[in-house]
DNA sequence: TTGTACGCGTTATCAT
DNA sequence: ATGATAACGCGTACAA
């Protein structure tokens, strides 16, 4: 590949010149501009990002840290809307290489040997050390789902708390009263959102909160299923279950069927997250869809802003959910 | 971040013997090696990757082009499989950002803007250039399910012929004898060796080829429903159904229970790909597993190995697969 | 065994 | 308007 020097040459014209062509500056006349620019063409010539990072300090890349890839329903998702962001940005995205269980990894050295502008965090909350280093490296961040804030760092999450109320809205206006709440660990702020809004509805509603009515099980469908278990043992069962994730609300609907019982007849059942399985299992879920495709989006818009403008304040941004709703809630009996 | 000059000053040597230090060149004692090493650590210096690129014209970056993420399943599995393969390579990976409208972008140019190392391509079909580029300029490459190969160009794809081989097997054994394929665009490799899998099952249990029973349409549920009404309407309809994709079969199983049929008591279905609907669909969905993280895996350690040797030989890998029964195939009436 | 000098491809400064 | 020179952080041939 030709070098800035190879133009130069064939140009007629001094290396500086090409670079002030190359960078746009105005002091240089439209005639060589134009001598130099053929050059360019001819030669197929690309400006060496590498080079041009060492002495600018920057690398016109965006490092990412993904954690858990596989558990998590959206990360292709959320990739491609960082792609749609990132097209004809100038910025790629750099998945950093990192051994998460390596006690001496650290990501802040790591990012100033690449020399990276920005970082994406997803999927790891703020029992790692990681977040916190970035914040207090001030290093451009945003992080997906963990409410971290600092001079540099912001965040971007799904309206959670709003996600479930709107979930608790519609299972009242069905008539519902006695309605379960099944999450995973609360330690996340995704889980733990969605609790508040739980509690917020109740509230709102003025129901009353049974503990029993609560079931904190392991995120998945086994998780679901079990915790959907105790809740059929009450004497006084709910009648409706409202989840924190579809996997679990498939595992409470095989709970329901197994027992005998019927979704929706006997017991409505709510997911979140409306992944590709809630439209398709029978009957269909009643769920809260994420955007997170415009997740994806934003992250990346806010963080370049964050990157350019050493005074741009950084972001808390909540986005907005949608109840989608499909066979699985009704009137109670 | 302190540079290699701190070091030396800090250790009262020269730039190059620190240098040296870090390369493990043998020729410096012991005593200076541990000096150095100490104001390494104090220091707390970590090499810069990009200044070191610019000399040795490499960057420890793996590019990748991911085409149409969202409509792959797998992209999560493979980059969890890459992810393993890559923690303490000393490599990251660099998720280019390509404007794929773009008619004169060029993945050469962009690669050699950043001294890209090796390349993997993923979900880009031969119907593009970019992955024949790739090839001409001779860049370490490697395609996941596009068979192109070159000096320094391998690919990597599941072993999708004995895949439907083995389903075949699996159905004729069940005692089925008219077994129709379902299938979306024929283009790619992995439709191209499903489908030959298909012909060379019929041939090897000696079984006729009727154009009637090969259903070519959209690679989602409403393709496969649609194949699956055209299928219905036969004077003589298959027993048994071979899909390319789970989802394809998710939509072929709607379509016979939409027709008050029932699977497998009326027709077995097969899909491919092992999705999580799978096993989460009743009747449960008999598929084809591929083990796409150890694809992922396999790709980057070729690929470095490619980077890293010469004179490797770029390699064709077949993953092999595995048939997963469950409940959608059973004996035909 | 250690250090000097140069080069990698680019941009910034300053002189012309 | 143009160019010579230094600098970015590092690796290496060669000299000492």
């Amino acid at each position: 590949m030709a070098s800035i020097t190879d133009v130069a040459k064939h140009a007629g014209v001094s290396v500086t010149t090409v670079s002030k062509v190359i960078n746009n500056y105005t002091d240089v006349s439209e005639k060589t501009r134009k001598k130099v620019n053929e050059s360019i063409r001819l030669l197929r010539y690309e400006p060496n990002v590498v080079a041009r990072g060492l002495v600018k300090k920057r690398s016109w890349t965006i490092g990412i840290l993904l954690h858990n890839i596989m558990t998590n329903p959206f990360v292709s998702e959320m990739m491609s809307g960082m792609q749609k962001a990132l097209a004809s940005s100038g910025y790629d995205l750099l998945h950093l290489s990192a051994n998460f269980n390596d006690p001496d990894y650290s990501v802040i050295r790591h990012c100033s040997s690449r020399n990276v502008d920005g970082m994406v965090v997803f999927g790891i909350g703020r029992d790692n050390k990681i977040p916190m280093d970035l914040v207090k490296a001030e290093l451009p961040t945003m992080f997906v789902d963990t409410d971290l804030i600092g001079r540099r760092a912001g965040y971007i999450t799904a309206d959670n708390r709003n996600g479930i109320l709107t979930v608790m809205e519609h299972l009242y206006n069905l008539g519902h009263r006695k309605i379960a709440f099944v999450s995973g660990y609360l330690g996340y702020v995704a889980g733990r959102t969605r609790f508040e809004g739980y509690q917020q509805g109740l509230r709102q509603f003025q129901l009353p909160y049974y503990s029993n009515y609560v079931e904190i099980s392991n995120f998945d469908m086994a998780g679901g299923y079990n915790a959907m278990q105790n809740l059929l043992k009450l004497p006084d069962r709910p009648t409706a279950v409202v989840c924190t994730s579809d996997v679990m609300a498939l595992g409470v609907m095989n709970a329901v069927t197994d027992a005998g019982l019927g979704v929706p007849g006997d017991i409505s059942v709510v997911g979140f997250d409306n992944t590709a399985f809630a439209s398709i299992v029978k009957p269909g879920l009643t769920t809260v869809s994420q955007n997170i495709f415009s997740i994806g989006e934003r992250v990346i818009h806010q963080l370049i802003e964050l990157v350019e403008n050493p005074d741009y304040s950084p972001p808390v941004l909540v986005e907005p959910v949608e109840l989608i709703i499909r066979e699985s809630t009704s009137a109670p009996r």
